[in-house]
DNA sequence: ATACTATTTGCGACAATGTCGCATCTGAGA
DNA sequence: TCTCAGATGCGACATTGTCGCAAATAGTAT
């Protein structure tokens, strides 16, 4: 439990109301890797409390994107329409997908932030958070013609 | 008509079947600016074509997309759900949406091609597009309020 | 021009994902 | 403990996208 005390702290910061359901969705958050989606976060929550509400969900994520808690990424649709979330970490990295075995892989790169900047030099947007997806073929699609699974 | 000649000759060239269906929804295309969705090409196209179906718009698109046609965009979903579509142009660029007002903005920077260069370096992934989406709060909206940032 | 055939289309039924109104419930301060 | 603004559960709904299959058709060959 209180596995991700960051996010339980900058609720409590922003007056936030701290519900068992709220708690329980960011329990499920944590425990779940990086790129869940929203289903996946109603059943892993559910076995902490069964009444969970697939809206109670939804409105928890969009409630924690607004306060900017957390990012909303569709890895380029490779696998399906839906969408995944993540827990925000100190900096946005880059989201490579390989658009034949579906790998995803991140990239931390201050090119990043300096992208960031151009676009305030440049435009005078103020960026608050940016989304970076690369559709790409990994290395091992690329060489030989070895067929991953998925 | 043939408003998208650049699509209309790249299909050719890769043997692509043109169909009436096909060249009304190219044409839906050009007509409309950047930033369009489906549903929007689907009545744009039924002027020309009442009887076009929105299976055929949405298999045209996937079809464009597996050829690097055209880009999906969901521009961070600033509003609503759905996805957008653009014709791919010379180069990727940056999208910019404003969270309060909407206002999407584009720009071209050579950053994009120096964070596509580190991706093959640091990862030997092949990148085939990229997908830059900034959420960020533009002059007009981010003057009146000078708020926390984050 | 006509015939041929692999592809594409229209259609309808369906699946997945997300949203909303409203009655009820509850977190958190007093 | 009391109180009530705000959150939840529920169900009904909307949107967005998908699929199988019979019928139509683009491109090619004759
Ligand atoms: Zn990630
Ligand atoms: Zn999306
Ligand atoms: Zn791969
Ligand atoms: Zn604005």
């Amino acid at each position: 439990m209180a596995s991700a005390p960051h996010l339980l702290n900058a609720l409590k910061e922003r007056n936030v109301r701290l519900t068992r359901q709220r708690r329980v969705v960011l329990d499920a958050l944590a425990v779940s890797g990086n790129h869940v989606r929203a289903e996946d976060l109603l059943r892993e929550g559910r076995k902490r409390d069964p009444n969970l509400d697939r809206a109670t969900v939804y409105r928890t994520l969009a409630m924690l994107k607004e306060h900017g808690l957390i990012d909303e990424l569709d890895l380029l649709h490779l696998d399906g329409r839906g969408h995944y979330y993540e827990m925000r970490g100190h900096q946005d990295h880059v989201h490579i997908g390989c658009t034949e075995c579906g790998r995803v892989t991140e990239l931390h790169s201050p090119i990043v932030q300096a992208l960031l900047d151009e676009v305030a030099s440049h435009t005078g947007f103020r960026a608050t958070s940016a989304r970076i997806e690369v559709q790409a073929r990994c290395p091992e699609c690329a060489g030989g013609n070895a067929r991953e699974q998925r």
